[in-house]
DNA sequence: CATGAAAGGTTCATGTTGTCAACTTTTCAG
DNA sequence: CTGAAAAGTTGACAACATGAACCTTTCATG
Protein backbone atom coordinates (compact mmCIF):
# COMPACT_ATOMS: atom_id res chain seq x y z
CA UNK A 1 0.00 0.00 0.00
CA UNK A 2 3.08 2.28 -0.10
CA UNK A 3 3.19 2.07 -3.38
CA UNK A 4 1.49 5.10 -4.68
CA UNK A 5 -1.54 5.05 -6.99
CA UNK A 6 -0.32 7.57 -8.94
CA UNK A 7 1.88 6.96 -12.48
CA UNK A 8 4.79 8.90 -12.26
CA UNK A 9 8.40 7.05 -11.46
CA UNK A 10 9.05 8.96 -8.30
CA UNK A 11 5.60 10.52 -7.30
CA UNK A 12 6.80 11.77 -4.22
CA UNK A 13 9.43 14.01 -5.26
CA UNK A 14 8.33 15.65 -8.62
CA UNK A 15 8.05 19.78 -9.08
CA UNK A 16 4.48 20.10 -7.14
CA UNK A 17 5.33 17.70 -4.39
CA UNK A 18 8.42 20.03 -3.61
CA UNK A 19 6.77 23.23 -4.12
CA UNK A 20 3.56 21.76 -1.80
CA UNK A 21 5.81 20.75 0.77
CA UNK A 22 7.89 24.05 0.87
CA UNK A 23 4.50 26.10 1.03
CA UNK A 24 3.10 23.70 3.73
CA UNK A 25 6.38 24.40 5.67
CA UNK A 26 5.56 28.03 5.67
CA UNK A 27 1.96 27.39 6.37
CA UNK A 28 2.70 25.08 9.32
CA UNK A 29 5.17 28.01 10.59
CA UNK A 30 2.90 30.78 10.26
CA UNK A 31 -0.14 29.23 12.26
CA UNK A 32 2.42 27.73 14.54
CA UNK A 33 3.38 31.56 15.57
CA UNK A 34 0.16 32.80 15.44
CA UNK A 35 -1.20 30.21 18.04
CA UNK A 36 1.33 31.09 20.30
CA UNK A 37 1.13 35.02 19.93
CA UNK A 38 -2.83 34.02 21.00
CA UNK A 39 -2.11 32.10 23.72
CA UNK A 40 0.60 34.30 24.71
CA UNK A 41 -1.82 37.45 24.91
CA UNK A 42 -3.75 35.37 27.70
CA UNK A 43 -0.73 34.57 29.31
CA UNK A 44 -0.73 31.40 28.55
CA UNK A 45 2.22 29.07 26.54
CA UNK A 46 2.06 27.56 23.74
CA UNK A 47 2.29 24.14 25.99
CA UNK A 48 -0.68 24.83 28.26
CA UNK A 49 -2.58 26.12 25.26
CA UNK A 50 -2.31 22.56 23.68
CA UNK A 51 -2.78 20.73 26.96
CA UNK A 52 -6.33 23.06 27.74
CA UNK A 53 -7.43 22.16 24.27
CA UNK A 54 -7.54 18.68 24.69
CA UNK A 55 -9.73 18.93 27.84
CA UNK A 56 -12.30 20.75 25.77
CA UNK A 57 -13.62 16.90 25.29
CA UNK A 58 -13.56 16.32 29.35
CA UNK A 59 -10.99 15.00 31.47
CA UNK A 60 -7.99 12.99 30.21
CA UNK A 61 -5.26 11.19 31.70
CA UNK A 62 -1.68 12.02 32.13
CA UNK A 63 -0.40 9.52 29.90
CA UNK A 64 -2.98 10.30 27.37
CA UNK A 65 -1.95 13.97 27.01
CA UNK A 66 1.40 12.88 26.71
CA UNK A 67 0.39 10.29 24.09
CA UNK A 68 -1.33 12.35 22.20
CA UNK A 69 1.16 15.27 22.52
CA UNK A 70 4.08 12.81 21.36
CA UNK A 71 6.05 13.96 24.09
CA UNK A 72 7.39 12.11 27.50
CA UNK A 73 4.65 11.73 30.44
CA UNK A 74 7.50 13.22 32.60
CA UNK A 75 6.96 16.83 30.62
CA UNK A 76 3.14 16.75 31.10
CA UNK A 77 3.95 16.35 34.91
CA UNK A 78 5.68 20.16 34.91
CA UNK A 79 2.65 21.96 32.30
CA UNK A 80 -0.12 20.46 34.27
CA UNK A 81 1.63 21.73 37.49
CA UNK A 82 1.93 25.05 36.02
CA UNK A 83 -1.59 24.73 34.55
CA UNK A 84 -3.62 23.88 38.15
CA UNK A 85 -1.02 26.25 40.33
CA UNK A 86 -3.06 28.93 37.95
CA UNK A 87 -6.88 27.26 38.54
CA UNK A 88 -6.86 26.42 35.30
CA UNK A 89 -7.11 22.65 35.62
CA UNK A 90 -7.17 20.30 38.47
CA UNK A 91 -6.24 16.71 39.26
CA UNK A 92 -7.97 13.80 40.52
CA UNK A 93 -7.18 9.92 40.96
CA UNK A 94 -9.66 7.89 38.78
CA UNK A 95 -12.20 5.81 40.53
CA UNK A 96 -11.80 2.84 38.68
CA UNK A 97 -7.96 2.75 38.63
CA UNK A 98 -6.18 4.89 41.14
CA UNK A 99 -2.54 4.90 39.61
CA UNK A 100 -4.27 7.41 36.60
CA UNK A 101 -4.69 11.23 37.33
CA UNK A 102 -7.33 12.82 35.64
CA UNK A 103 -6.81 16.31 34.53
CA UNK A 104 -9.75 18.11 34.05
CA UNK A 105 -9.85 21.57 32.83
CA UNK A 106 -11.71 24.27 35.50
CA UNK A 107 -14.42 27.12 34.92
CA UNK A 108 -11.66 29.51 34.32
CA UNK A 109 -9.44 26.61 32.48
CA UNK A 110 -12.36 26.14 29.51
CA UNK A 111 -13.18 29.57 29.25
CA UNK A 112 -9.47 31.00 28.55
CA UNK A 113 -9.39 27.92 26.11
CA UNK A 114 -13.04 28.70 24.27
CA UNK A 115 -11.63 32.54 23.82
CA UNK A 116 -8.35 31.67 22.61
CA UNK A 117 -9.98 28.98 20.03
CA UNK A 118 -12.45 31.72 18.87
CA UNK A 119 -9.87 34.52 18.30
CA UNK A 120 -7.93 31.86 16.32
CA UNK A 121 -10.60 31.65 13.93
CA UNK A 122 -10.82 35.22 13.64
CA UNK A 123 -7.37 35.70 12.79
CA UNK A 124 -6.57 33.46 10.55
CA UNK A 125 -5.57 35.85 7.80
CA UNK A 126 -3.93 33.35 5.17
CA UNK A 127 -7.87 32.12 4.56
CA UNK A 128 -9.42 35.54 3.86
CA UNK A 129 -7.54 34.94 0.37
CA UNK A 130 -9.68 31.97 -0.72
CA UNK A 131 -13.41 32.39 -1.58
CA UNK A 132 -16.26 30.16 -0.10
CA UNK A 133 -15.56 27.64 -3.39
CA UNK A 134 -12.25 27.61 -2.67
CA UNK A 135 -12.35 27.33 1.36
CA UNK A 136 -14.53 23.89 0.10
CA UNK A 137 -12.01 22.46 -1.76
CA UNK A 138 -9.20 23.20 0.57
CA UNK A 139 -11.42 21.11 3.38
CA UNK A 140 -11.98 18.13 1.03
CA UNK A 141 -8.16 18.10 0.18
CA UNK A 142 -7.24 18.01 3.86
CA UNK A 143 -9.63 15.92 4.80
CA UNK A 144 -8.08 13.48 2.23
CA UNK A 145 -4.78 14.30 3.41
CA UNK A 146 -5.88 13.83 7.36
CA UNK A 147 -8.21 10.51 7.01
CA UNK A 148 -5.59 7.37 7.44
CA UNK A 149 -3.12 9.71 9.46
CA UNK A 150 -3.63 10.09 13.06
CA UNK A 151 -6.14 12.90 13.56
CA UNK A 152 -5.98 13.23 17.16
CA UNK A 153 -8.13 16.68 17.86
CA UNK A 154 -10.99 15.54 15.69
CA UNK B 1 -23.63 21.39 4.49
CA UNK B 2 -25.94 24.00 4.06
CA UNK B 3 -25.93 26.45 1.40
CA UNK B 4 -28.00 28.81 2.73
CA UNK B 5 -25.89 31.15 5.19
CA UNK B 6 -23.41 32.06 2.80
CA UNK B 7 -24.16 35.97 2.97
CA UNK B 8 -21.79 35.71 5.39
CA UNK B 9 -21.50 39.07 7.59
CA UNK B 10 -18.71 37.26 9.00
CA UNK B 11 -17.01 35.32 6.63
CA UNK B 12 -14.38 34.06 8.78
CA UNK B 13 -16.59 31.84 10.91
CA UNK B 14 -18.89 29.68 8.58
CA UNK B 15 -19.47 26.14 8.75
CA UNK B 16 -16.78 25.76 5.72
CA UNK B 17 -13.85 27.74 7.66
CA UNK B 18 -14.38 26.43 10.83
CA UNK B 19 -13.98 22.84 9.56
CA UNK B 20 -10.61 24.01 8.03
CA UNK B 21 -9.21 26.25 10.52
CA UNK B 22 -9.19 22.50 12.58
CA UNK B 23 -8.26 20.40 9.73
CA UNK B 24 -5.43 22.70 9.24
CA UNK B 25 -4.37 22.48 13.22
CA UNK B 26 -4.19 18.69 12.54
CA UNK B 27 -2.08 19.30 9.63
CA UNK B 28 -0.21 21.58 11.34
CA UNK B 29 0.64 19.63 14.30
CA UNK B 30 1.35 16.40 11.97
CA UNK B 31 3.97 17.81 9.76
CA UNK B 32 5.18 19.66 13.51
CA UNK B 33 5.93 15.99 15.02
CA UNK B 34 7.61 15.08 11.32
CA UNK B 35 9.80 17.49 10.97
CA UNK B 36 11.14 17.48 14.96
CA UNK B 37 11.35 13.29 13.95
CA UNK B 38 12.85 13.83 11.31
CA UNK B 39 15.73 16.38 12.71
CA UNK B 40 16.18 14.56 15.93
CA UNK B 41 16.90 11.50 13.35
CA UNK B 42 20.24 13.21 12.23
CA UNK B 43 20.63 14.35 15.53
CA UNK B 44 19.44 18.06 15.15
CA UNK B 45 17.10 20.01 17.19
CA UNK B 46 13.96 21.32 15.14
CA UNK B 47 15.22 24.73 15.99
CA UNK B 48 18.28 24.17 14.63
CA UNK B 49 17.32 22.94 11.45
CA UNK B 50 14.83 25.53 10.83
CA UNK B 51 18.06 27.97 10.89
CA UNK B 52 19.99 25.07 8.66
CA UNK B 53 16.98 25.18 6.30
CA UNK B 54 17.61 28.94 6.35
CA UNK B 55 20.75 29.33 4.95
CA UNK B 56 20.27 27.34 1.72
CA UNK B 57 19.74 29.97 -0.19
CA UNK B 58 23.07 31.72 0.82
CA UNK B 59 25.04 33.16 4.19
CA UNK B 60 22.46 35.59 6.23
CA UNK B 61 22.84 37.99 8.98
CA UNK B 62 21.94 36.83 12.42
CA UNK B 63 19.28 39.84 12.88
CA UNK B 64 17.83 38.78 9.44
CA UNK B 65 17.33 34.47 10.94
CA UNK B 66 15.62 36.29 13.86
CA UNK B 67 13.15 38.33 11.80
CA UNK B 68 12.33 35.20 9.91
CA UNK B 69 11.82 33.07 13.04
CA UNK B 70 10.46 35.40 14.71
CA UNK B 71 12.14 35.77 17.65
CA UNK B 72 14.87 37.45 19.53
CA UNK B 73 18.26 37.88 18.31
CA UNK B 74 19.72 36.31 21.48
CA UNK B 75 18.01 33.45 20.83
CA UNK B 76 19.42 33.18 17.30
CA UNK B 77 23.18 33.66 19.31
CA UNK B 78 22.78 30.15 21.14
CA UNK B 79 21.53 28.17 18.50
CA UNK B 80 23.84 29.39 16.15
CA UNK B 81 26.88 28.87 18.91
CA UNK B 82 25.46 24.97 18.94
CA UNK B 83 25.40 24.71 15.15
CA UNK B 84 28.95 26.25 15.07
CA UNK B 85 30.27 24.10 17.75
CA UNK B 86 29.22 20.60 15.60
CA UNK B 87 30.60 22.29 12.46
CA UNK B 88 27.20 22.94 10.69
CA UNK B 89 28.06 26.66 10.30
CA UNK B 90 30.11 29.64 10.08
CA UNK B 91 30.52 33.04 11.66
CA UNK B 92 32.16 36.09 9.47
CA UNK B 93 31.79 39.37 9.58
CA UNK B 94 30.47 41.34 6.75
CA UNK B 95 32.84 43.48 4.74
CA UNK B 96 30.47 46.46 4.51
CA UNK B 97 29.21 46.14 7.69
CA UNK B 98 31.59 44.93 10.70
CA UNK B 99 28.58 45.00 13.13
CA UNK B 100 26.48 42.38 10.62
CA UNK B 101 27.97 38.40 11.21
CA UNK B 102 27.14 36.55 8.37
CA UNK B 103 26.04 33.09 9.33
CA UNK B 104 26.90 30.45 6.35
CA UNK B 105 25.94 26.38 6.02
CA UNK B 106 29.55 24.60 5.61
CA UNK B 107 29.58 21.40 3.22
CA UNK B 108 28.41 19.46 6.56
CA UNK B 109 25.61 21.99 7.44
CA UNK B 110 24.46 21.73 3.65
CA UNK B 111 24.32 18.32 2.94
CA UNK B 112 22.19 17.58 6.69
CA UNK B 113 20.09 20.08 5.29
CA UNK B 114 19.44 18.68 1.98
CA UNK B 115 19.18 15.70 3.29
CA UNK B 116 16.72 16.00 5.52
CA UNK B 117 14.69 17.97 3.35
CA UNK B 118 14.72 14.88 0.88
CA UNK B 119 13.81 13.09 3.93
CA UNK B 120 10.85 14.77 4.80
CA UNK B 121 9.39 15.05 1.08
CA UNK B 122 9.04 11.24 1.55
CA UNK B 123 8.04 11.36 4.56
CA UNK B 124 5.05 12.91 3.65
CA UNK B 125 2.58 10.49 4.41
CA UNK B 126 -0.22 12.49 4.19
CA UNK B 127 0.56 14.19 0.41
CA UNK B 128 0.73 10.47 -0.61
CA UNK B 129 -3.02 10.69 -0.38
CA UNK B 130 -3.60 13.58 -3.09
CA UNK B 131 -2.95 12.72 -6.70
CA UNK B 132 -1.09 14.65 -8.90
CA UNK B 133 -3.99 17.43 -10.55
CA UNK B 134 -4.92 17.57 -6.42
CA UNK B 135 -1.71 18.38 -5.79
CA UNK B 136 -1.30 21.16 -8.23
CA UNK B 137 -5.03 22.72 -6.85
CA UNK B 138 -3.97 22.24 -3.03
CA UNK B 139 -0.11 24.27 -3.99
CA UNK B 140 -1.93 27.15 -6.17
CA UNK B 141 -4.67 27.62 -2.92
CA UNK B 142 -1.55 27.39 -0.34
CA UNK B 143 0.05 30.08 -3.04
CA UNK B 144 -2.96 32.41 -2.79
CA UNK B 145 -3.12 32.22 0.99
CA UNK B 146 0.41 32.80 1.44
CA UNK B 147 1.33 35.17 -0.93
CA UNK B 148 0.06 38.82 1.13
CA UNK B 149 0.75 36.94 4.68
CA UNK B 150 4.96 36.71 5.72
CA UNK B 151 5.86 34.10 3.57
CA UNK B 152 9.76 34.02 5.13
CA UNK B 153 11.14 31.06 2.86
CA UNK B 154 10.23 31.48 -0.54
C1' DC C 1 -3.44 -15.44 48.85
C1' DA C 2 1.31 -14.02 47.80
C1' DT C 3 4.51 -12.17 44.85
C1' DG C 4 6.56 -10.17 41.23
C1' DA C 5 5.94 -7.82 36.82
C1' DA C 6 3.92 -4.05 34.60
C1' DA C 7 1.56 0.42 34.26
C1' DG C 8 0.69 5.42 35.66
C1' DG C 9 2.89 9.50 37.66
C1' DT C 10 6.43 11.97 39.81
C1' DT C 11 11.19 13.58 40.77
C1' DC C 12 15.82 14.73 39.53
C1' DA C 13 19.55 15.95 36.46
C1' DT C 14 20.52 17.86 32.19
C1' DG C 15 20.16 20.34 27.78
C1' DT C 16 17.66 23.42 24.45
C1' DT C 17 14.64 27.18 23.50
C1' DG C 18 12.88 31.58 24.51
C1' DT C 19 12.63 36.40 26.73
C1' DC C 20 14.55 40.56 28.63
C1' DA C 21 17.97 43.90 30.20
C1' DA C 22 22.63 45.47 30.01
C1' DC C 23 26.72 45.78 27.45
C1' DT C 24 30.40 46.25 23.40
C1' DT C 25 31.46 47.41 18.88
C1' DT C 26 30.51 49.65 14.72
C1' DT C 27 28.06 52.90 11.87
C1' DC C 28 26.15 57.20 10.83
C1' DA C 29 23.90 61.90 11.43
C1' DG C 30 24.65 66.48 13.05
C1' DC D 1 33.83 65.10 17.01
C1' DT D 2 30.05 63.56 19.66
C1' DG D 3 26.03 61.16 20.49
C1' DA D 4 22.33 58.16 18.89
C1' DA D 5 21.19 54.00 16.75
C1' DA D 6 22.03 49.30 14.99
C1' DA D 7 24.06 44.40 15.28
C1' DG D 8 25.50 40.87 18.33
C1' DT D 9 26.66 39.04 22.65
C1' DT D 10 26.25 38.00 27.57
C1' DG D 11 23.90 36.74 31.81
C1' DA D 12 19.81 35.70 34.58
C1' DC D 13 15.80 33.34 34.44
C1' DA D 14 11.52 30.51 33.07
C1' DA D 15 9.43 26.92 30.21
C1' DC D 16 9.90 22.83 27.66
C1' DA D 17 11.72 18.32 26.66
C1' DT D 18 14.17 13.85 27.54
C1' DG D 19 15.76 9.89 30.22
C1' DA D 20 16.65 7.35 34.41
C1' DA D 21 15.28 6.20 38.97
C1' DC D 22 11.57 5.81 42.02
C1' DC D 23 6.78 5.13 44.35
C1' DT D 24 2.19 3.45 44.17
C1' DT D 25 -1.35 0.72 42.31
C1' DT D 26 -2.98 -3.03 39.53
C1' DC D 27 -2.97 -7.54 37.82
C1' DA D 28 -1.43 -12.14 36.32
C1' DT D 29 0.30 -16.30 37.83
C1' DG D 30 1.86 -19.70 40.84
Amino acid sequence: MDTQSTLAATPQSDEITLEVVDLMANLVALFHREYEEAAAARSLTGAQAKVLALLRRGPMPMRQIAQTLSCEPSNITGIVDRLEARGFVTREADRQDRRVKLVAATETGSAASAELRESLNFAREPLAALGHEERTVLRDLLRRMLTGAATPGA
